[in-house]
DNA sequence: GTTATTAATCGTAATATTGCAATATATAAA
DNA sequence: TTTATATATTGCAATATTACGATTAATAAC
């Protein structure tokens, strides 16, 4: 199908599974990398830093913005773009929980 | 298209792309909070589990072990799974990485 | 108003993903 | 060797994603 059955599974998981997903694509990562260093920048920026074109890119950020981990504001012509830390917290949650799974393990079980 | 062009990025982007995508899926999100409740399982255990058939469970647990993110041993006739602590490394990094940044910043900047 | 500038949206082609029935494979038990 | 058990693979239909040219929208500068 392309489908997956978002009603099978708990609003916990969807949501959690939009954000990931959100962040496994290249030019995401790098958007998010960006962000990180710059603190903030608007679309025009990426599409210097990155090989993708106008559009390309403004389709990322909307997919980033969709997923809460980036937020924008308008500033004259422009949209300042920025991580959205509440957005963030369910991702680390997730990962931080795995970490400590895995830690609390004597070694990897099989 | 639908064809993301990995050759414009960066091996450590990709790489890590691969891997958050493979967390992007609510099915493949419970499977990791299975594995990290129970330490390991078989498949059988997550038909049972989750509102999927075998082949499509068998299919996600085929994308987390291709992104490095679990491993499976023969045992008899069953494979038992469970999390792979190396491949899950550099999904922490990037994480902490960007939490980090967050929290280097007074607030969200727009 | 006209003209730049910046970013979003639309439309579309190419490709990827999801899910499952049917089937294949591989080991264990009888 | 036959049968049962467990999982992987194949094939396919439905849907989603990616990318970009063309266009639109919205503000700023003149």
């Amino acid at each position: 199908m392309g489908i997956t059955k978002s009603s099978l599974f708990t609003s916990e998981e969807n949501e959690l599974a939009i954000k990931l997903k959100a962040l496994g694509h290249p030019a995401r990562i790098a958007i998010m990398n960006y962000l990180a260093k710059m603190n903030a920048c608007i679309c025009g920026d990426l599409v210097n830093e990155l090989p993708l074109a106008q559009p390309t890119i403004s389709q990322h950020l909307k997919e980033l913005k969709n997923a809460g981990l980036i937020q924008g504001t308008i500033e004259g012509t422009s949209i300042c773009y920025c991580i959205n830390p509440d957005g963030f917290e369910k991702v680390k949650a997730f990962i931080d929980l795995l970490t400590i799974s895995i830690q609390t393990k004597q070694k990897s079980c099989c």
